[in-house]
DNA sequence: TCCTGTGATGAACATAGTGTTCGGAAATGC
DNA sequence: GCATTTCCGAACACTATGTTCATCACAGGA
């Protein structure tokens, strides 16, 4: 199952690209980050860069891969735990907001206010898919409701993102647990309305 | 109350502008639009531009306001009417989706998928004083839960803007009555358990 | 250990956009 | 009419992007 090998020096300048980047979308905020600030701090040529990437968003995209398995793999160990439907219904939502918690700077950056366009949409991309998922396996029979099931995972991925990003905005001082139950609290009921309709 | 009229000049400057950059983001989408573009559609000076705007995101600001006093207006209507207080709880919602449906295209380039980061940013501050004024007149009693009520003014704003989003991307064959329908078969019952909290 | 192919380098270049400046022309409103 | 405000547009300094190419360095198989 394993790819075959690439060269050491591809993943090294791979790794040294991506990890300028999110350095620097620490100190400067995506927006703010130029593609030459990214060369100088991996300290790597100019034309490498675009060997390798199309350009700034490509880079932040195959970064963000990271981000998602580790996700997924929050996700699943949060499944795995066998507890009470209840409580495993929208499961992602506590470890996302622990995650959150221990990666603050970096949401606050990238999700936050001060993030940029691309870094949302593509968490929400992200979101939604991890959602959906967990939406059709926990809860098969929203497909026979007059409720569209999309609909339920566009508002369920909206309504987490705003919270999560007030929350990492730090208007919010809260702990994850608390994020974790007001989310459930406004969300479960939301759902259980969408079954019934 | 009414402001000293500027000169004429001024208005029409304003207005060919705020018309420009209107079409193009119908036309390219907001971040693909240029200041040159701008200007050279509403055919006026390089150094005009920058004697109003302070650069293109200003201009995007000032352009809306036009719609955020439209949607005030609306809003206003909907509380006007007076209803049973079930259906005047949220009464922001409906209005919004009617105005989208009848401004599609609008919608879709600014806060659909290719719209640019800003104008999404704007758009949910926006959003959020409309609920948070509506929440504050129709549930005072808000104040007493649990749960913060800012943390369900970002909850019901974020699962709006998302719906609104999905729908003006073409993504969902629906009706503005249907959408709205959606949007308070799940929000109402998020609100009600928020006061029972 | 040697050899070969692949990746890395960086300077130079073409392109494009931003925001400022300023003297002169033109419209405005009184 | 006439003083005042606004507009014009060309020129300029800057910053950034993405490409090209000859040359060098290293990885990894033999």
């Amino acid at each position: 199952m394993t790819e075959r090998k690439p060269d050491r020096r591809v993943q090294r300048t791979r790794q040294l690209l991506t990890g300028a980047l999110l350095q620097l979308i620490l100190e400067k905020g995506y927006e703010d980050v130029s593609v030459q600030d990214i060369i100088d701090r991996a300290n790597v040529g100019r034309s490498t860069f675009y060997a390798h990437f199309a350009d700034k968003e490509d880079l932040l995209i195959a970064g963000m891969e990271h981000l998602e398995r580790e996700l997924v793999e929050s996700q699943r160990h949060a499944l795995a735990s066998g507890r009470s439907p209840e409580e495993r219904a929208l499961g992602f939502s506590r470890p996302l907001f622990e995650h959150a918690a221990g990666h603050r700077d970096l949401y606050r950056s990238m999700v936050g206010t001060r993030g940029g366009a691309i870094v949302q949409k593509e968490f929400h991309r992200l979101l939604s898919t991890l959602i959906r998922n967990e939406l059709k396996e926990q809860v098969p029979r929203l497909r026979e409701t007059a409720i569209p099931s999309e609909a339920v995972v566009q508002y369920l991925t909206g309504a987490f993102l705003s919270l999560l990003t007030w929350w990492a905005d730090g208007k919010a001082r809260m702990t994850a647990t608390q994020m974790d139950d007001v989310f459930r609290a406004l969300a479960l009921p939301a759902m259980k309305a969408a079954l019934r309709a």
